[in-house]
DNA sequence: CGGTAACTTGAAGCGAATCAATAGAGGTGG
DNA sequence: CCACCTCTATTGATTCGCTTCAAGTTACCG
């Protein structure tokens, strides 16, 4: 302990190895710079389906997600629901609110997470402006990622969604340095239907005709193999990822 | 010239009594510091659909909307066109972008803007943080927006679609203080179409439901006065506004 | 005043939602 | 370990509503 002191408070370490750390948010900070994120911060973990924020509590805590997968959604008064998106491993959960949560988060699958409080958190975007820069920075990032789901939603056709949201899903996992192919998708057809703005049978329709135009293969419900990337691409009006 | 260097170099004093000031960035910075921001400021103005930057352009400028309208839009190969969003006076242009443009951005109406070089630009977030603070809030409220549309063009119908839309114009016509009824729709029924994922001819259908159902009175095809906003936000599936 | 563009309205076709049934996967308990 | 049950996914048949195509009307501009 003594020793511990004398090294700078050596931290324990979890963030100097963790598998998100280059892509999340505490990739602005140096290795001697994460101690101080580490110190506020609290482990916490969800279990499938568990509610982690409602739709409208106070932002209490920020997160980024270490493993699993959280949805993001509303839901109208006759319980319509839109899924605005998916987080996943070193996405960062708060970036669109300002005290409130705007939206309710929702555990995929099993997720674990880091939760940092937001006074804590106010605090060290002060002392850090990279902190500052690198939240603005990936605020921007959602921001076209949402401006493009409009398109999406506004006027791709169903096959056209679901061939585009396979591709994002393919490139979020290369980015965040897992294999881009085949595809997981962890998430039930309901949730890919409320994100894509469809029915769950018009997802299985759509699955099945990429299926027989053998741009994909699916081994089983859960997992899409890309057969044909540039059918793919051409299909969803985007440049090739 | 010599007398104005002593009074630190008095301003022209345009910025001091803008109409937008309150409710653009600039209302991040005290009346003596906007100097700085009008000092590397350049005026331009824009007639009716011409075009200020491209979807792919270099971002070089940011802009700060001051009178007009603008669109923010994106096309696919084949012609199909999604319009992101709407700027009102005060609205600031570039929160998305990183260092390129990725929407096309047009005048609806005879605009004028305030321009900024992107490298004063930064170079006055580091000197003033509250400019950047500002800037990022303005970046998550356009999240939140962007998200909104999400479930408008996931979830609702045509009519609820436009009753959402009527609404929001009327909200943010309040939050730039300027009356919020009746409803001033300086867009042709295209854009409308093309923001919320219709066709020209659904668009006006849902117009003629709104007012035959004696939720809006439309004295012209640019002017819709909201009669029952209790029934038009209970339509939208959102709190009344 | 004419010409053009924008908006509205009407009629028909098509595609996604809905309704309904079946097949498959996962989980529990005997 | 297997049978059973439930939840999820797929496939089929029908309905409904938006798009498409077409015509008519209104506003705007030279």
């Amino acid at each position: 302990m003594a020793q511990a002191a004398r090294l700078y408070r050596l931290p324990c370490g979890a963030c100097l190895d963790c598998d998100v750390r280059s892509m999340a948010v505490c990739a602005a900070l140096e290795d001697h710079e994460v101690d101080a994120l580490e110190r506020v911060m609290i482990s916490r973990s969800l279990e499938a389906n568990q509610v982690l924020a409602e739709e409208g509590d106070p932002k209490t805590y920020v997160y980024t997600l270490t493993s699993g997968m959280l949805r993001l959604c509303s839901s109208l008064p006759d319980g319509r629901r839109q899924i605005s998106g998916f987080l996943m491993p070193g996405d960062y959960l708060g970036l669109a609110d300002d005290d409130v949560h705007t939206k309710t988060s929702e555990a995929v699958a099993d997720a674990k997470l880091c939760a940092f409080p937001v006074r804590d958190m106010d605090g060290l975007v002060k002392v850090y402006p990279r902190l500052s820069e690198r939240l603005h920075g990936m605020t921007r990032a959602a921001l076209r990622h949402a401006q493009d789901n409009q398109m999406i939603l506004g006027r791709l056709t169903p096959v056209e969604r679901l061939a585009s949201f396979l591709l994002v899903l393919s490139r979020r996992a290369r980015e965040h340095k897992q294999p881009d192919n085949p595809v997981l998708l962890p998430m039930p057809r309901a949730d890919i239907a409320d994100y894509l703005g469809l029915t769950v049978e018009t997802v299985s329709r759509s699955f099945t005709k990429l299926r027989n135009a053998g741009l994909i293969r699916l081994p089983d419900a859960h997992t899409a193999e890309i057969v044909d990337r540039d059918a793919l691409s051409d299909l969803a009006g985007i440049e090739p990822h």
